[in-house]
RNA sequence: GGGGUCGUAGUUCAGCUGGUUAGAACGCCGCCCUGUCACGGCGGAGGCCGCGGGUUCGAGUCCCGUCGACCCCGCCA
């Protein structure tokens, strides 16, 4: 039988202690994080969220038998005198350490198993192991800290937004299907046979709504689900600080969100200069092979067409007639490669899709494999990139957006493994100037990059219908280090340019009635302009917190194959609750 | 859907070219210990080598399949 609480009330937290507290009579409750029986005298060191303190209980004393069952991770109260250590003893590794607890009362307020992993020793354990233990795995340093600074950066968010006029608005989480985009989560309805709510992979239309409705700028911190495979930095259920503000252009949104970011980085410490780079969709592309470039290394992506067009070396000269490009990366010092290590990197280029990859060094005389380029080709080609002695010259050929997105792909694996991506440095940039559109050829097609209620830019109307590949959107996403951390758009705001734009989608008038009739009528009572942003939380604490993953931010995430292995969802239901929603599985 | 890495004690790992009884550290259990703080000392328990099949005189080790964790591509308006 456990002890009760009683009439012990916390007067600390386990990490409240100092020595000017020395000859309190304390209360402390929490965790045995650790015990040291000496025989004649027992430390317990015991931990709460606030840190560690020691507790001190001494022979003769009738606590001793209650001290000798305690084991760790056993629920403990303690009341006692705060005693300054003497000077041999101070812990200086403890916040608490010039002070110890002599006790008084202990009580046993639960017994613990013994946990599946050691929690005293930050000792590394299997992911799958810590996720079934979540608890338990809460209860460690690592997450103590991550779920600390996640609370501490929505507070700061809240902070910003109230202070900034805006409201914050809960949106439906049974809502709508609307199945462009990603894979929707759906929730059969028993009222209405046959029928399905979805979960929002957004609060996108509802935001748009509530500037017609007045809410003039609306801020939501606001969980989303998208069924879709997972990555390291996505999860099916994941939170966006969603935004939207009434009368913007652009630059409002750009305003608004770089001091949120200044701020934020504040809460580690680190300031943030402003105003941010900005960087259009199209030279992202060409000079770092993606619209999310890491800015933290160089490695440029430069165009060596000019360099091979009228070149000896046939491979190089066809591609570039034929409208293709020769791109290629200067990787200063790269003459230290070995040609063990360029081996491996041309396997590498190959892996990644890569048709083939040349490399050559200014250094020295061209090996045989580089000969069939021609010495004048490639002499011109290091001046064009600039290459000194030391440099390695990567070249590879194909069609131009191709061989820019391959070459940035190697860009992120050569700076990588050389160690060129400074973990403490912060590096944002804004990526303006998205398509509007992409086609796809499958189903020959155009689609919206980023939604279909993203405004095209206005100097683009006209080619909506003669160029639509070329027509650009006043979009925008949030790069930090090489991650999109948000992303948003100015809206259509007049109806006739929304049907203009679905039709232009190939959805009819029909079909975007049934789809977003209610927001259609909407858009035709009055609405302003406006637009907005949503910034992935989950994304932005993992790089507050130097974590590569976005599951080391959440409370309870799930695995690759989004199963939670502590709830154990998903699970079989009751076959009940199946007919009741008019279900059946197959099978 | 595709590619890759990994799966051995509660945990983290070692286990060679296939060869006696599968090891270590930490943890766990018992005893001892009055100033420890990763306490220490002595003793002990603990293994479906992920699972299924195959090759072999013999499989933790080789092969095939399968399941699971992680990473990447596709996918993510």
């Amino acid at each position: 039988m456990p002890d009760q609480l009683g009439d012990l009330a916390r007067t600390h937290t386990c990490g409240a202690l100092r020595a000017s507290d020395v000859g309190a009579d304390v209360v402390l409750l929490g965790w045995v994080h650790r015990v040291r029986d000496l025989g004649g005298v027992t430390f317990l060191d015991i931990r709460d969220r606030g840190g560690i303190t020691q507790l001190v209980v001494r022979e003769n004393d009738a606590l001793m038998g209650v001290a000798k069952r305690l084991r760790s991770e056993f629920v403990v109260a303690a009341r006692g005198i705060v005693q300054r250590r003497s000077e041999e003893t101070v812990n200086s590794k403890l916040e608490t350490g010039e002070v110890e607890v002599l006790v008084r009362e202990l009580r046993l307020l639960n017994e613990a198993k013994t946990p599946p992993f050691q929690l005293a020793e930050d000792a590394s354990v299997s992911e799958d192991v810590r996720l079934r233990y979540r608890y338990l795995d809460l209860r460690r340093p690592r997450l103590q800290h991550n779920i600390g600074l996640r609370h501490r950066t929505t507070m700061e968010i809240r902070k910003y937004f109230d202070a900034s006029g805006f409201w914050e608005i809960e949106t439906p989480i049974l809502t709508k299907s609307t199945p462009e985009g990603a894979r929707d989560y759906l929730v059969p309805s028993r009222v209405h046979p046959g029928e399905f709510y979805a979960l929002p992979q957004s609060p996108q239309l509802f935001k748009q709504i509530l500037m017609i409705g007045g809410a003039d700028r609306y801020f939501q911190i606001a969980k989303c689900f998208r069924d879709e495979d997972l990555r390291a930095d996505r999860q099916p259920e994941f939170t966006q600080v969603d935004v939207e503000v009434s009368f913007a252009r652009a630059e409002t949104i750009f305003q608004l969100i770089e001091p949120l970011m200044q701020r934020v980085f504040k809460l580690i410490g680190r300031e943030v200069a402003l105003p941010m780079r900005r960087l259009a969709y199209a030279e992202a592309l060409s000079r770092y092979g993606s619209d999310k470039p890491d800015l933290r290394c160089g490695l440029e992506i430069q165009d060596f067409s000019e360099v091979f067009r009228e070149s000896e070396f046939r491979v190089f000269r066809q591609i570039v007639a034929e409208g293709g490009a020769v791109r290629g990366i200067v990787l200063p010092k790269g003459n230290a490669y070995s040609r063990g290590q360029l081996d491996a990197l041309v396997d590498q280029a190959r892996q990644m899709g890569f048709a083939g990859l040349v490399w050559a060094r200014p250094g020295e005389p061209p090996s045989s494999s580089v000969k069939a380029i021609g010495e004048a080709s490639l002499r011109a080609a290091f001046a064009r990139g600039s290459a000194s002695r030391d440099d390695l010259l990567l070249l590879a050929a194909g069609g131009a957006e191709g061989v820019s997105k391959l070459l940035g792909q190697l860009r992120l694996h050569l700076a990588k493994k050389d160690g060129l991506l400074d973990p403490d440095r912060f590096e944002f940039l804004w990526v303006t100037d998205f398509p509007l559109l992409e086609y796809h050829a499958e189903d020959g097609r155009w689609y919206s990059m980023h939604h279909p209620f993203t405004s095209p830019h206005p100097d683009d109307w006209d080619k909506l219908e003669t160029d639509p590949g070329a027509v650009r959107a006043v979009a925008y996403d949030l790069v930090l280090n090489g991650s999109e951390v948000g992303g948003g758009s100015i809206r259509i705001h007049d109806a006739a340019l929304q049907a203009r734009v679905f039709r232009r989608l190939g959805i009819s008038e029909e079909e975007a009635k049934a789809r977003f009739g209610f927001f259609l009528e909407a858009l035709e009572y009055g609405t302003p302009p406006h637009g907005g942003i949503a910034l992935g939380l989950d994304r932005m604490v993992a790089i507050l917190a130097g974590e590569s993953s976005i599951r080391e931010v959440m409370a309870f995430p799930k695995t690759a194959n989004a199963i939670d292995l502590m709830a154990g969802a998903p699970s079989g239901v009751d076959p009940r609750q199946l007919r009741e929603l008019h279900l059946k599985t197959q099978n």
